[in-house]
RNA sequence: GGUGCCGUAGCCAAGCGGUAAGGCAACGGUCUGCAAAACCGUUAUGCACCAGUUCAAAUCUGGUCGGCACCUCCA
């Protein structure tokens, strides 16, 4: 598999640094409020490729984190009269269950930065001791940019254009604290107030960048393989972060950084401070939520991906049409009695080119177009094939359908008894060419909730979606 | 100002040197008692525009126009 390496700006293949095992850390959260759809791109693109690399037989360290002490949150917790640990697992508690709803796939750790405290002073203590932070008068630390002969190499930008381009910010320096005025924070004093930690430095807490290094050296170890986020954290929350990790540890802190594009609105960047934003959890209600994860999978992770009503309704649209094809195929499994083969093939086919595509740099839009191609192939042959070639055509259907992590709302209830009777008596009905009669039975059926097809090997029953 | 990305049918979107995938929508047809689903067909001699390179360009080069993002909290 090849994937966008934004170090390198470069497909390269992709190779663990450990054969069969690959270690994945997403940026996760800051959990001050219901996450919006533009915070759901980057959980489902990353799920899928996830998922991808497990089907591909590899076993997947996935470290995603909440991050529970910050600004907005403190902000959050005056404004509902509450503390800030409150509000943090409130919308952590939303977040997971906005997850849920779009089939991600649980971390295998969640962890949250306060619970990391220890481990960020450990590397704050290491930064100052090696010479790459300093104390500042009022007890913030701050990482000296200057002393990382590497800084921007991830956004590819140097200093001197950082710098120029950010005169604002430069005429807000007004005070000393900082040598220089590209330092960044990794501990802050804590102001009066605030929620603190003790330390070394006196009372404060951690900058936003030093958490996730802290989290991603305690369950990953000193090098992982992939980190992963919203192109917008390339600066200067990852920058800051390979600068942290990679002067405190000593070795590459991430093989691979991969950055999902935005999720825009009339296009432009879907932002909560921009205020033109929708909650995953708004759309649910209206739409559910697999049409959202399918939606995410329609465009390239790393384009620009434009959010409207009427896309989101195709989405549904389209999913139905797979929806149509799996219940289709099961139907053709329970009457099974041809003999033919030929989807065999076409099964092998749609994996290969489905998987041709997901090696290309995850892409998912090609990928769902092998899928799509399949179901035609299936709509077409599945009536006549052999009950061997069903079972198999089946697994592969679900197997790709799992890697994108959708199909996942399918109801395999018992049709009840009642219904059944309904759907014989409008069968005799039929035979009788009582057409009235059959079509009240029909109506019956719809009101209760059931769609009743007629199909050339009889009556085809489920349930209305 | 610096650094990148993008412009493909009504809408969305792959393709990135070899003659335009797929989805949605629309229209016609087949099947059906009628439906539904499905299937078949139609819908871009053309990929913002202009030059150029090449036997061959949506794909490479240069330019023009238009849009977006990062350099500040942000997925």
């Amino acid at each position: 598999m090849k994937v966008f390496n934004t170090l390198t700006r470069i497909k390269e293949e992709l190779k663990p640094l450990h054969e069969g095992e690959f270690r994945i850390y997403v940026c996760g959260p800051t959990v001050y409020n219901f996450i919006h759809i533009g915070n759901a791109r980057p959980v489902c693109v990353f799920d899928t490729l996830r998922r991808y690399l497990m089907y591909l037989g590899n076993e997947v360290k996935f470290v995603s984190n909440i991050t529970d002490i910050d600004d907005k949150l403190i902000k959050r917790a005056g404004e509902e009269g509450v503390s800030m640990q409150e509000v943090a697992r409130k919308y952590e508690a939303e977040f997971i269950k906005d997850c849920d709803g779009l089939n991600v796939l649980a971390p295998t750790v969640r962890p949250r930065a306060t619970e990391h405290i220890q481990q960020i002073l450990s590397i704050v203590a290491d930064l100052i001791q090696s010479g790459h932070a300093y104390v500042a008068k009022n007890g913030d630390v701050y990482f000296r940019v200057k002393s990382d002969k590497d800084y921007g190499k991830l956004c590819h930008l140097n200093l001197e254009d950082l710098e120029s381009g950010n005169r604002e910010l430069r005429h807000q320096m007004d005070d000393d604290l900082k040598e220089d005025p590209a330092d960044f924070a990794v501990w802050k004093a804590a102001k009066p107030g605030e929620p603190y930690w003790d330390s070394p430095y006196g009372k404060g807490r951690p900058g936003w960048h030093i958490e996730c290094s802290a989290m991603a050296r305690t369950h990953l170890g000193n090098t992982i393989d992939i980190h992963a986020g919203g192109e917008d954290l390339i600066f200067p929350h990852h920058e800051n972060e390979i600068a942290q990790s990679e002067c405190a540890n000593g070795c590459t802190f991430a093989n691979y950084w991969m950055h999902n594009g935005f999720l825009n609105i009339d296009n432009h960047k879907m932002s909560k401070s921009a205020n033109n934003f929708f909650t995953v959890r708004e759309l649910s209600e209206v739409y559910g939520y697999e049409p959202i994860r399918y939606f995410m999978l329609t465009g390239h992770y790393r384009s620009p991906l434009n959010y409207t009503a009427e896309l989101l309704a195709d989405c549904k649209t389209s999913l139905q049409r797979l929806y149509t094809c799996r219940d289709n195929l099961d139907f053709a499994l329970e009457n099974a009695h041809g003999a033919n083969e030929e989807l065999k093939k076409k099964a092998v086919e749609a994996k290969e080119k489905f998987c041709a595509a997901m090696d290309d740099d995850l892409n998912t839009p090609a990928a769902l177009g092998a899928l799509f191609d399949f179901v035609r192939e299936i709509n077409t042959l599945s009536a006549d094939s052999s009950r061997e070639t069903l079972e198999q055509v089946a697994q592969v259907f679900d197997e790709l359908t799992g890697v994108l992590g959708i199909l996942y709302n399918r109801k395999k209830e018992e049709i009840p008894q009642e219904i059944l009777d309904l759907v014989e008596q409008r069968t005799q009905a039929k035979k009788a060419k009582d057409w009235a009669k059959a079509d009240a039975i029909r109506a019956q059926l719809t009101e209760k909730g059931y769609v009743v097809e007629d199909t050339p090997k009889g009556p085809k029953v489920s349930l209305a979606k």
